[in-house]
DNA sequence: CTCAATCATGAATATTTCTTATAGATAAGG
DNA sequence: CCTTATCTATAAGAAATATTCATGATTGAG
């Protein structure tokens, strides 16, 4: 019944004064203007301006619908940009999921970047899902996911953002530690300390000691730094990536062996649903991701 | 470009689940929502919903809308609602002018029974006009005007409401008291007490006392209890209407008097803006105003 | 695999809105 | 007092917009 036309004439009859300025601010001619308004009045039942003289003069109604104008039409106006801001991927909210230790670590550098290239987005950053992360993205919970793991879903792609090596953490004492490389049985006697998930979940079993049939002593801690400072006081060893475990060296008596001849190589892939693949702001996240290496 | 339209799509969808329903729920066809939401989009440049399967979910801009619909649908609904009531009369603000005493004592009694007829409606009351009550009747101060003067003016219709007759009031002793009714040369000795205006505004001046060419002595006094209490005590003689005389009359020893031999006969007149007059709450305060004899 | 449910799309139709032309009313100026 | 300029209302036709109908595509259930 009233519609956002009703609201812009009685507002810029309030304005410019007469109908016909009116018309023209709003690039209509005063005929419209005032065919639109007696439609409103017969519905309603009322009368929103009277003629007086040559000039109009809003009414009680016309007063209260000027009022709700000047209450709404902002309100529209603001939804507005703000909508065609989300379409630019200038604006919205980007929730990202993430997984896994080295993958958090790996956001923290990236993460300011992002919010200096758009100023106005907010993000969120979720580690903490239901079921698995891929569940988190399907489920609109997330619009990201960094992970290092590719699951096949036709209803999400994957950009490889950032490669790095997981190596061994030994401390300096270590028999191990003069070896550049060493192999899946170099570790048969060692414990092995773990962030406490099942085998299945770990690199280090799943590419490593499984295909090699060996399967050290492990140790379940929950958190890394912990982990560290056990390596160093040789309660056993452990396996996080490289670029994690230089810090520590530099502080503790630790030193890093690569895991095989070649290493252990990986890859940290940004996952997001393919329906969502056009928006600017995601691919922009992709992007300076790629660039942070 | 947001029209009310997509708002109520938008909260349809929201609300029913499909698009289907929503189409139902507003009596139109789903191709109907599905070219309007197009349109929107096309036109902001942003997605408001996806097909996730066969059903829609809304995008982030979407549950903008959604938001901006749930804040502004219900302003436009309650603003029809309150217009459509000031179209029957039901609900509004009446200002009623009084410019002399005798109708702000009437109005007194009547606007009961009014605020009662029409439990909605608010009143002004305005007596304080920087010219006369008709300039604050025809500047919109005011859109109705209790008076007991008739000034002849196109735009203004004026309804007769009471009648009644302005009388003498004297000490119950005063030489005049046994009087049925006097002349005017028998107030030739008397001192008048009249309120502080100019002689051309008091009837017992133009209607009694010039076309005689009688000219008493007056003292202007503010308040008519005053006024009273001085007739009571013998400083002069009053004129008033009789309804309130009569009040008078039984608690002083004052009597009253009529002026001439057929009294001195007034009515009272609603005035208002011939614009209004098929404004019902305005027909029914005159229709109230006649019944209250 | 088939069927039913759901949304998208394009063309045709229906409806609404706008403009043009004109008339009525009013205030100002000669 | 008449004329003119200004402003709004109204009617009819033109233009724009919204809706429906017909259809195709996709999906999930049986």
């Amino acid at each position: 019944m009233i519609e956002r036309a009703h609201l812009k004439i009685i507002q810029a009859l309030a304005d410019n004064g007469t109908l016909t300025e009116a018309a023209n601010a709003l690039f209509l001619t005063q005929p419209a203007l005032s065919h639109q308004i007696r439609y409103l009045e017969k519905k309603l039942g009322v009368a929103l301006w009277q003629r007086e003289g040559r000039q109009l003069r809003l009414t009680q109604g016309g007063e209260l619908l000027l009022q709700t104008a000047r209450q709404l039409l902002p309100v529209l106006e603001k939804t507005e940009q703000t909508l065609q801001a989300y379409g630019e991927g200038r604006q919205g909210m980007l929730r990202i999921g993430v997984e896994c230790h080295p993958c958090h670590e790996w956001l923290k550098g990236i993460l300011a970047n992002f919010l200096v290239a758009l100023p106005d987005m907010d993000v969120d950053i979720v580690n903490k899902f239901q079921f698995s992360g891929l569940e988190g993205l399907l489920n609109h919970h997330v619009d990201l996911l960094v992970t290092p793991d590719v699951v096949r879903n036709k209803a999400v792609i994957y950009e490889p953002l950032f490669d790095y090596e997981l190596v061994l953490l030994v401390p300096d004492d270590h028999s191990l530690s003069v070896n550049e490389s060493i192999f899946a049985e170099d570790l048969i006697n060692e414990t092995l300390l773990t962030f406490p998930v099942p085998h299945d979940r770990l690199d280090i079993f799943t590419q490593f000691l499984l295909p090699a049939l060996i399967s050290p002593k492990t140790k379940g801690i929950a958190s890394l730094d912990i982990m560290v400072q056990m390596v160093a006081l040789k309660r056993g060893v452990t396996v996080l990536p490289s670029w994690l475990a230089n810090e520590y060296c530099q502080q503790l008596p630790v030193t890093t062996v690569s895991l095989g001849k070649h290493g252990l190589q990986k890859t940290l892939f940004a996952a997001m649903r393919e329906s969502n693949m056009a928006i600017n702001y995601l691919q922009t996240f992709i992007t300076l991701g790629k660039q942070a290496v």
